[in-house]
DNA sequence: AACTATTTATAAAA
DNA sequence: TTTTTATAAATAGTT
């Protein structure tokens, strides 16, 4: 349809084919909305020039998902499934090592045992004494841990007794200066910057213990 | 391009509708064959009807899928995810959850418990006491299986041995029988039928101790 | 499904 | 690309 015939086999032409490829696509377009509207058919159309730009047409109050979902169910070929299939056996692969933990700990826990054997209450009873071990041994870090900190504690208070003193020893110097007439404003953290002051140090104290 | 120009709206007539929808079928069909052939693009039509029939052109060389995944890389719409989030979210779930169990797994084996507080590490250890005590109540039902198991074979071991005295006595008498000229062939086992034998009965013993 | 008058799409040119 | 225009192709209404 056009000024001459034209034979059906690819335009060698790049230019020729370039335009053609434009005006069919927007004719195939066309041709795309009218039988939706029309006839009330769905479509979903895409195409691809060479140079890899895409154009689509998707029949309205649908989605192309929609439209291969369709596809997919007529179609024997496996539309989604290499893509779908993966995930698939990747939840049943996670779910199945899910079941088998959720055993182990149940009978960890002491429950559903009555189906086991001699031998693997056995092995379970001694899991289970190896667990206790670490964990009380753990709980035995316990008292060493407190030791540390009390250590740590008098260590502070007997520094922080030391400076009181000092501070006092100031404070009555300070009153026998006064009453030679020598006069001092503030006490003794007011002559040393704040950053060097001495501070209670208990950080988190109740998490730990 | 026909007798009368239409207007591109819904066709009223079904009569009407089903025929242009059969000739425009083929006609987009025609043309996305057209247009792949003479500009080297890669096409993929499907067209439903009302009915649910399906038509479908793609391009040589390619499959659906390839010129959809095409598709899904240039579209900014999400073409599989819909179907793939549900999966994916569950493959992720289902891990997190995974992960908690081994941690819980790992602390009941006393692995990693480095990081406990003192709190956890004492619901640690009445967990594993309770999972001690159940599984040692268990093993404590074994001895009395095991007698069971011991009684119901004395019991047995006391029929089978009345039987074979009585056996021997018969066989006593047979022999009487014979030196009086009275014959008969085969033992005790012969004269009653098969299914009242007494069998020794001990099914899967290994299986349960 | 075939026919055909007419509309529509488009090849070639600009 | 887009427009123009002559012509091929598609198809609406009819049979």
């Amino acid at each position: 349809m056009g000024r001459g015939k034209i034979e059906i086999k690819r335009i060698e032409n790049s230019n020729n084919r370039q335009v053609t490829y434009s005006k069919r696509r927007t004719g195939i377009l066309k041709k795309a909305t009218e039988i939706t509207v029309l006839c009330d058919a769905h479509v979903s159309l895409v195409i691809f020039a060479t140079s890899g730009k895409m154009h689509e047409y998707c029949s309205p109050s649908t989605t192309v998902i929609d439209i291969l979902d369709r596809y997919h169910k007529q179609s024997t070929k496996k539309l989604w499934d290499p893509k779908h299939e993966n995930l698939s056996n990747e939840v049943d692969r996670v779910k199945k090592e899910n079941d088998n933990m959720q055993i182990e700990l149940r009978h960890l826990k002491g429950e559903d045992v009555t189906s086991l054997s001699i031998k693997e209450l056995i092995a379970l009873e001694e899991t289970l004494e190896n667990g206790l071990a670490s964990i009380r041994d753990k709980q035995m870090e316990l008292p060493k841990r407190l030791k540390k900190r009390i250590d740590k504690l008098e260590d502070e208070n007997r520094q922080l007794t030391c400076i009181a003193s000092q501070y006092e020893m100031d404070m009555e110097d300070n009153v026998r200066e006064m009453g030679t007439g020598y006069h001092q404003r503030g006490g003794y953290n007011s002559q040393i910057p704040y950053a060097f002051r001495v501070q209670p140090i208990q950080p988190n104290l109740q998490d730990r213990i």
